[in-house]
DNA sequence: ACCACCGTTCGGGCGCGACCGAAATGTCAT
DNA sequence: ATGACATTTCGGTCGCGCCCGAACGGTGGT
């Protein structure tokens, strides 16, 4: 246990995993840059990340392409964002992340920040997801509702494969907003209809002028 | 977030981190004799997991008692070993973890291991609780059920509050048991009723005579 | 008042690991 | 082939932090 706790508990590694948040896949320069350290001391942490099982890599011409090994080490990294984030902010009443991030950002594969929230809450209202203490389940009514988005959620599925839908705690707005299998297809839904768009070297999202009107409309959100 | 992670990362520490998992208070010698280091080295460790907020301390009379400073550390802790898990029995098929805590034991404030595993499987088969991908939902049926064990769930609950019912990965198992506030009463339950009991120095529970014929007869448990 | 005991603080030794520059390896371009 | 670029390996420096023994408050028992 000891050991995995180690490799994320240098400040340059921190920073290389939080970047790979973003489920892209990022070139070792890249990283280097990124946790300000040489080419040669950015190999050698990687190193130890590829050999303690955190992240996986995918050669491609002389180019090293390092992402997350599995969509656990991100929930591990958002739970310590969670335990990590009130001690921060205890003492410190104005924000310190880049408003960008807390209007709206992605979390691995799905949506967080005040978007994130605003479209589980419309779910939630709507009757199209049930929230039960810290449990989510799509009604049948959802699954409906979700169609016109043409998200299609009848897969197979158990214990052994992805969650469809779980609760992931928002670390900015302090609530449970929608991931799993559900949280990742909304993602990749808005981005390809245009309502929203990556922000280039973050994992900020912006909002596209058609999708200021649709985010509005369908999931009553205001930009803050 | 490294901050939080680099104290994890001592062995030191995460031998007192992983003793105090069982959710009892531990007097500061008691963890340096765990941890294997001398008085006055884990006397340093203890007080940096104070200021990084992972542990809380309660003096009383010449000792003073150190916990997990909330739920939120156990879970972190706990999903930390689910990642660690794998990696440590990838290339080791025989079980390194002793056997009696493969069978039953303690899981911060709940059970774990196969009797807590068996438990989870009845509700889930006589319609107590309802699982719905990595959710864990109680029904109706269900708090009227639970009633006959003296568990009564209705209780003022919330975001805020902590979740009635929720799942946790079973490190040794590698399935979700049932956790929160239903998993915390059941373990009361089961202790006051003298059907489990603590084993004195472990997280590891010991099922008694006339537990092993009450069990049996209500969630089917058999003694591996 | 005294001693026994628990825990923390202080001072100093020592090793692990992060860091960089330089050289080696491998890949793509011309 | 040769040069440019991305990445890794090697060798060596340096500092942070883990560790202990000893000394110092605090509490309880006699």
């Amino acid at each position: 246990m000891a050991a995995v706790a180690r490799l994320i508990g240098d400040p340059a590694r921190a920073n290389m995993l939080d970047a790979m948040l973003d489920a892209r896949a990022h070139s070792a320069g890249e990283l280097a840059t990124i946790a300000g350290v040489s080419a040669a001391t950015a190999s050698g942490h990687l190193r130890q990340l590829l050999d303690g099982g955190l992240v996986a890599v995918a050669a491609q011409g002389r180019h090293r392409y390092y992402r997350l090994a599995s969509p656990e080490v991100a929930r591990l990294l958002e739970g310590l964002m969670a335990v990590t984030a009130p001690l921060v902010t205890r003492h410190r009443a104005t924000p310190r992340v880049p408003n960008a991030l807390r209007e709206a950002r992605t979390c691995y594969d799905h949506l967080a920040g005040r978007l994130g929230i605003a479209i589980t809450d419309t779910l939630v209202a709507n009757g199209a997801v049930r929230i039960d203490d810290n449990n989510i389940a799509v009604t049948d009514h959802g699954r409906v509702w979700l169609g016109e988005l043409a998200i299609d959620l009848d897969a197979p599925r158990g214990w052994a494969r992805r969650p469809l839908c779980r609760p992931c705690l928002d670390w900015s707005e302090r609530r449970p907003h929608l991931a799993g299998v559900l949280g990742a297809a909304l993602l990749e839904r808005l981005l390809d209809r245009g309502w929203i768009a990556r922000v280039d070297g973050s994992r900020a999202i912006r909002v596209t002028p058609p999708g200021a009107a649709e985010l509005r409309r369908r999931f009553g959100y205001e930009p803050g």
